[in-house]
DNA sequence: GCACACATTGATCCCGGTGTCAATCAAGCT
DNA sequence: AGCTTGATTGACACCGGGATCAATGTGTGC
């Protein structure tokens, strides 16, 4: 009688002098068991406090009972969102999340993602951009009997379940904002070409311009890849132009931020001479000062969605095995970067 | 013959016509197999492909395989390196990592800890602060036969393995720093009264000054908790007391942020009306402008050997068994929040 | 009171590994 | 050659659950 040791069905069938498989019954809220011994069995796992094996359950079973969260780059603020709001479902649901961080521009990267889930029997997993761009990521993780849910992503044709942002409204509000500043040199720093979203986002801006009666030049337009150092250079490049923007819409907080220090450096006043907005609503975004104009793209709580909808898929739930496709509005954040009116522009 | 379905050791040793146990010893390295049959097994597993069930495994040694992070508040910035640094070392290892937040002050967040680790069978844990700073907690995952290294925690007296700076010489260098730029009213907004290494900071801090023949008058000591807000709060009495402070040091990186923000939205330019030092090097503090003097932790480097030296333990690796204490030196980082020397201050 | 149908229960095997210990084998010795 | 000895090898039980299906119980109708 070792108390420090865990005790097993075994005993807990000996305790309450029934079959393991009637404990099991119990345990697994098995229809076919009668009140007697129901309450029997009960009385015996509440009194030692006995709680099944997770290794032998997912042996017997053939599943690990764990999630995973993919992703490409750990600094993302959106990472760090989905992963939170993805554990506060999992865990209580008996599931347990591990983080697998990749490199997505590596050739095997999709070999060693396939590598990953299928020796450990990964559950399902919740694939974050770009990982979640990727068809044929998705179509060798369902080869293997994977389940698995798109966050953030919005492209693709196919059924699995999709939980993404829908721009338009949002670009709209920040376009419209520029007006009501009364800009008329807007800057872009646009996200990477192969970033499904990042066209998208870009598609819509364009558009919203449009609508206003504004078109975009190639030398208000800056490719950038949504790291900091990207939105400097992207800054650099903008504002030295023969006609530089007053105000920058950046595809993502982080290049934003860039942005604005480079300006900062130059001596600009943010946001007198320079308007700045971003997109994301990182933690630094509200931390700054003047703090960043953004756009919330709810990322917890789609995490929570995403990770509800893969377990239920999981628990082999029929309702929720058929994909779901959500869409999410973002919400525009005004903070002060964009507090001021635009300068008056001289005449040309 | 199902390609699909994955092979066990059975179907390995029928394969190469030996017993499973000679498989079970190939593959893991055991001594006493003849070349001969090692070349036999081996062309099989390679052949195959075939890798051991992590669940089988689990269940026969009654070990998970598991490694976890536990943590506190997941905003602060060393709890992303830890788990990045620690990542890195698991997985090669055949270790995952589970990471597990809770809210410390909470009064039964322990008896949820030591359930959580004791369901999961977790072999061991990486403790942060401020949960790596509980000699309860600590005692019970001994108890339960885990194992754990605690990070960045300074105290306790117990021979388990610690990792954790040494911030002696960089808050001398700070000090120095402020000395250098003629400051002679010096103000901190030190950490909470609970966490030790606040209070070792704030030790340190107060005897470099000293040392430069300086005291820290009590309306020179703000007392945060390591949060943004409370940085600003922090700020606004330090800056509102009848001597206001030329410079300050917060305990950590997001009070300093704080600070700042606080003091530029008073109207304050940073460097040239107040000096602001943090601690921490987290990604903010050199993604802002003016940036951020601090000192850098290495506490990924930190976390990395924590794995390394947990895994060791985990593995029964006699030589790492015995606890160890390291202690790493922050590098001291000058950036632009302390680039102009002190105002002249007025005789009073 | 008895036969039958149906609901409950449990004996046994399986999941895919590891540990124990006896059986086998080769080499060294008298 | 025959025996001892130490090194390999394998048969079998075990880890702690779940699934199958036979055995037992319970209730119904006549």
């Amino acid at each position: 009688m070792d108390p420090a040791k865990k005790l097993s069905i075994n005993d807990v069938a000996r305790l309450a002098g029934v079959s393991k498989k009637t404990v099991s019954r119990v345990i697994n809220n098995e229809p076919g068991v009668t009140a007697k011994m129901l309450k029997k069995v009960q009385s015996v796992i509440d009194e030692y406090n006995y709680t099944p094996s997770r290794q032998a359950r997912a042996l017997a079973l053939n599943r690990s009972f764990l999630l995973s969260i993919i992703h490409d780059n750990p600094n993302a603020s959106f990472v760090t969102e989905a992963l939170y709001g993805a554990l506060d479902i999992c865990r209580p649901a008996g599931y347990e999340l591990i983080v697998h961080p990749c490199d997505f521009k590596k050739q095997d990267t999709v070999d060693e993602i396939i590598r990953f889930v299928s020796n450990l029997k990964i559950d399902g997993v919740i694939l974050l951009p770009p990982v979640s761009e990727s068809d044929e990521l998705t179509k060798r993780i369902r080869e293997i009997g994977c389940n698995f849910v798109r966050l953030l992503s919005t492209a693709s044709e196919d059924d699995a379940h999709m939980i993404y942002h829908n721009d338009g409204a949002a670009v709209g509000q920040i376009v419209s904002h520029f007006m009501d500043l009364g800009h008329q040199e807007i800057g872009l720093i646009r996200g990477p070409e192969k970033s499904q979203s990042a066209n998208q986002r870009y598609k819509e801006f364009r558009s919203a311009l449009a609508t206003n009666s504004l078109n975009l030049p190639k030398n208000h337009i800056a490719l950038g890849d949504n790291t900091f150092r990207s939105g400097m250079e992207c800054a650099e490049w903008l504002l030295g132009s023969n006609r530089p923007p007053t105000a920058i819409f950046a595809n993502n907080d982080e290049m934003a931020i860039g942005a604005i220090v480079k300006a900062q450096k130059m001596g600009l006043k943010i946001p007198a001479e320079l308007t700045v907005v971003g997109f994301d609503d990182s933690p630094q975004a509200s931390r700054m000062w003047p703090a960043l104009t953004t756009a919330n793209l709810h990322v917890r709580e789609m995490a929570e969605l995403a990770a509800q909808k893969l377990i239920a898929q999981c628990n082999g739930d029929i309702e929720a095995a058929a994909g779901i496709r959500v869409a999410v509005d973002p919400t525009f954040v005004r903070r002060q970067t964009t507090d001021v009116p635009a300068l008056p522009t001289e005449k040309t």
